[in-house]
DNA sequence: TAGATTGTTAATCGATTAACAATC
DNA sequence: TAGATTGTTAATCGATTAACAATC
């Protein structure tokens, strides 16, 4: 069985909205009520819990809320929590560092920079330390947050170090081997886009 | 004529590496060079580019530079610069707030807090401002960078100055009318989407 | 002219939505 | 039983890709 992008980018979607629902202590959902709460389909709801849920909703009913947090959770592999460390360990790299709403086992371990002035020993270390503790602790993301022109430097370290997923912050198409993912993160672009959403009546 | 949501997304990209051609002194371009450049099908490149461009490509020859650099432009609107501002100037606020690499006529002008320690009275306010500065500055983007509980607070004082298009930091669905634009930006969904799609040998 | 590259028209592919019988 | 909601099968819709004549 396979699973398309779009629905696998939604999951984490019903995962919030699960969850708090749960706390308020309600044990059923219909897909129904979760997809206007999150301005979907509910026939798309449906398919998309069917494709990583073991156990059926119950028709009348709804799905059982724990069960369907379970699924989604184990789909996820909220098991094997997920180290992911940073290069550039500038404004935006330490505000990723520092940021505290991160959920779900995901944790970024530290920040590498190449300036030795924002090394504290503790969390941001030098840029040359990063092969050691990157193959020694066998992580596998790596997030991008040097300017434009390190980029691909940077990346190709990463990649050298046996990190298989990125996450780019600048604005540069990273150039990768096949089985290394990048997300790209183009602020600049997203601020264009949505800027260009409001603006113009042209699009659909 | 109507533009898709995912021809849009993909100008910027396309811009980006115009932009760095031309500064090599390359004056045309082909849609195969540039299709292999972003990892995409020529053949969409030359609708994409049919879209937004008023002259045609020369067969044999490729896409004038200089032109489609200039159409691109102008359909996203690159004359009537973009000011945008942000509620919440905690790390991740005051990170996108100095962020110096946005491109193209976009620009961050100031940052609202709740905290009066963190207002510095140059590009930092107290939240109580906002309405007032955001309806005399005629700004229609804003960020959301506070918690998740105080998220929802803050759209509905966005929606209620103006502001049309919001990008959302905070991991929480923000309820808007229709007439508005949210764009989400959950980091930890995406580093989960991203380190799923390394593990997961199901994912199409 | 020959080779490269274009734009157009048609085919493919996959995601979303609709219709509906089955079930609680 | 009646109402709500499910999962399945088929239809729709739109984006991507292929085929190819036209043009530089």
């Amino acid at each position: 069985m396979c699973i398309s992008i779009a629905t696998l980018e939604r999951m984490p979607q019903y995962l919030r909205v699960l969850k708090s629902l749960k706390q308020q202590g309600i044990t059923n959902v219909s897909s129904t009520s979760l997809a206007k709460e999150l301005g979907l389909n509910s026939i798309q709801v449906r398919k998309d819990l069917a494709m990583v849920s073991s156990s059926d909703g119950r028709p009348g009913v709804g799905f059982d809320l724990d069960e369907i947090i379970d699924d989604i959770e184990n789909f996820l592999g909220l098991n094997n929590s997920k180290d992911v460390i940073i290069v550039g360990a500038g404004k935006l790299g330490q505000a990723l560092l520092n940021y505290n709403q991160f959920e779900n086992d995901v944790n970024i371990v530290m920040a590498f920079d190449k300036d030795e002035e924002k090394c504290n020993g503790t969390n941001i270390f030098h840029v040359s330390k990063l092969k050691n503790l990157v193959k020694r602790l066998n992580i596998h993301i790596g997030i991008i947050t040097v300017p434009k022109s390190a980029a691909q430097e940077v990346c190709d370290l990463m990649v050298d170090c046996g990190i298989k997923a990125i996450w780019n912050f600048a604005p540069i198409n990273l150039k990768v081997p096949d089985n290394v993912i990048v997300k790209n993160e183009d602020l600049s672009a997203s601020l264009l886009i949505l800027s260009k959403k409001i603006s113009g009546g042209e699009i659909k």
